[in-house]
DNA sequence: AATGAATGAGTTTTCATTCAT
DNA sequence: TATGAATGAAAACTCATTCAT
């Protein structure tokens, strides 16, 4: 009503609770984390989260579709393409910005899967994930081939932690592992099966 | 068939434990996981447990000592032999052997990174997967060629937990995935710098 | 007779929980005092207990805090006072009375000692009797009279727990004590060095 | 049978379980000492600690006798002795060998009263001061005498952990308490009634 | 004279959650 | 939009003790 950016304390309370539970829970995991952990680090009482969300595993499912959202859109956006190779490469640039844009929530999903693999929609997950490789495999891909498109799309992950420690800047490791991830579904699209 | 008596309870104990709490850390995560839990699926008592594992972690330390122990002998290996081609393709085969002969270890221990990350020698996890790159890659290698190095890597990870869901025998898909990944090592040294 | 709810449990929890604890430890120990036992006799959960005290251990320092907080006060008052026979004497005074003021309490100090040292004051507590001596010691005693001034104030501990055994009324007995460690004092102070 | 020091490792484990004991009792307290620490420390394993003691309490009744002998024998003695000053004060010069010769055990015994109290013979241990304070002062004595009696037995006691703290050579300081006991026992002795 | 393996009963502590205000 | 006070359930761990060998 007032001005477009709201009183800076004021109602995103919310979202701070996120913000603080993705950086406890990325560093030490979610069961390590506890809520009165959380609500210090915010200044407020355990009991002020329970306004907020119903339970513990709520914050972690609102974080969660944070991260499964684009991943759906981009999952669905590819079905409506022709399966095409640019198709293809564009579905895994994409996907790249993704995982650039959710960066830490990504992390802790791969750190913690026991966790979210219960979580109604850690099936889903792995769902995705196959879902993906079929937007970017051949239909009758023979096996290598199904594992180039898998492996383009897990180097691209390996990439989000293993590659912090090699030198580049940021943005050269981002082209380079996309080179490698569009090298292998290029191939993967090229065996004359 | 020879004895009678309930239960031998040699001096197995100790090796029980280890099975049992494997198998409930992979299914379950380590911190879901409660000393009661597997002392009860043991029919011993908690306490039985402190007789040999000082602390819960102790018992996660042995497990992962079983999966560090090939992976410091093959990176041992590693260091000693010629870097050529063949002997990085050699150690892509032995790294596929390693990660077959302790699968559940290797996918629990990925499952739960971020647990085992505060375990001393969580840190050596990620020395030991990049001392696995320095071994496979040219030691000048330009950056594209270092991702294909990772990715080498992280293909065999994740064929062990995604390639379940895709068709074909245990034994085909493994080919598979070694063919991949020495695909990747093999172009990853053949770049003329 | 006002209100006929079981029990208004306000605001005074905290404080019930501390008289509570005073009794059981005096009673049968520190250690041998289990915080279900604390929490049983409150009617309370044990999780009650940490919701006011942090640890076990910290209701222990809190109770110890009410015994010092007099004994510092007199210490201080003592510093500021002409190093006189007269303020010798009142110091001795008011000594008894902080005695008197928090037996259970000193009491219990003196019976858990072996407990109490560890608890980051309890060289304190010998550091506060080296000072309580000091105060009423002349600054070049010698040895013997050092011996009396040490000698006045543990009379006045054996005072409250061995003298119950004798006959006479309890003022009579403190008048006795009393007299007995201004004795000391005097003595102490009298000597022609 | 062979000689009169009997093989250094042989048959003392008994001795050394108490002499260690004694040591944990009195630096820790009696219940933070666990049977595993002495045992540990030791190099046998607990079970051996029960070849030689029924139960850990036992092992303190143990300790408890080597301090309540010689003090039993001196109340005997002094039962015997005529009741004049000069018996009274060789019997505090004794009282002070004791202490002396059991210092350790003393102190434990004091800063665990309240475990000690429960041990049957806590109650004697009382019991046994009052005796020995029966010794020292005259039958029909005021109050103020006995307080005296009673101060003369305790600084001896004080003397033992308060006047660590003072400078002066151990025997000087013995000297000096005992001489300020014996100050003690003699105007005590000497009201004319 | 001692050990290896285990137990039962307990301890302190932590956690997610609730609810009246 | 929160808080203060509490709970129930469970966790990890410890301890004294036992007993067959």
């Amino acid at each position: 009503m007032s001005s477009s950016t709201p009183a800076p304390r004021r109602g995103n309370t919310r979202q701070r609770i996120q913000d603080v539970a993705l950086e406890l829970f990325a560093e030490q995991g979610y069961e390590k984390t506890s809520l009165r952990e959380i609500a210090e680090r915010l200044e407020v009482t355990k009991a002020a989260l329970y306004y907020h969300f119903k339970t513990k595993e709520d914050i972690l499912i609102s974080l969660a579709e944070d991260l499964t959202r684009p991943l759906d859109e981009l999952l669905e956006w590819g079905a409506t393409q022709p399966r095409t190779l640019e198709t293809k490469q564009e579905i895994m640039r994409r996907y790249g910005d993704a995982l650039a844009g959710a960066a830490p929530l990504f992390r802790f999903m791969q750190e913690n899967q026991a966790t979210v693999r219960e979580l109604r929609f850690g099936k889903d997950m792995k769902e995705r994930m196959m879902a993906m490789v079929e937007l970017v495999k051949e239909p009758e891909a023979e096996l290598a081939d199904q594992v180039r498109a898998v492996a383009a799309l897990f180097s691209m992950h390996a990439g989000m932690f293993l590659l912090q420690n090699l030198d580049g800047s940021a943005e050269e490791k981002r082209a380079a592992v996309l080179e490698v991830a569009l090298d292998l579904i290029t191939q993967a699209n090229s065996s004359k099966s």
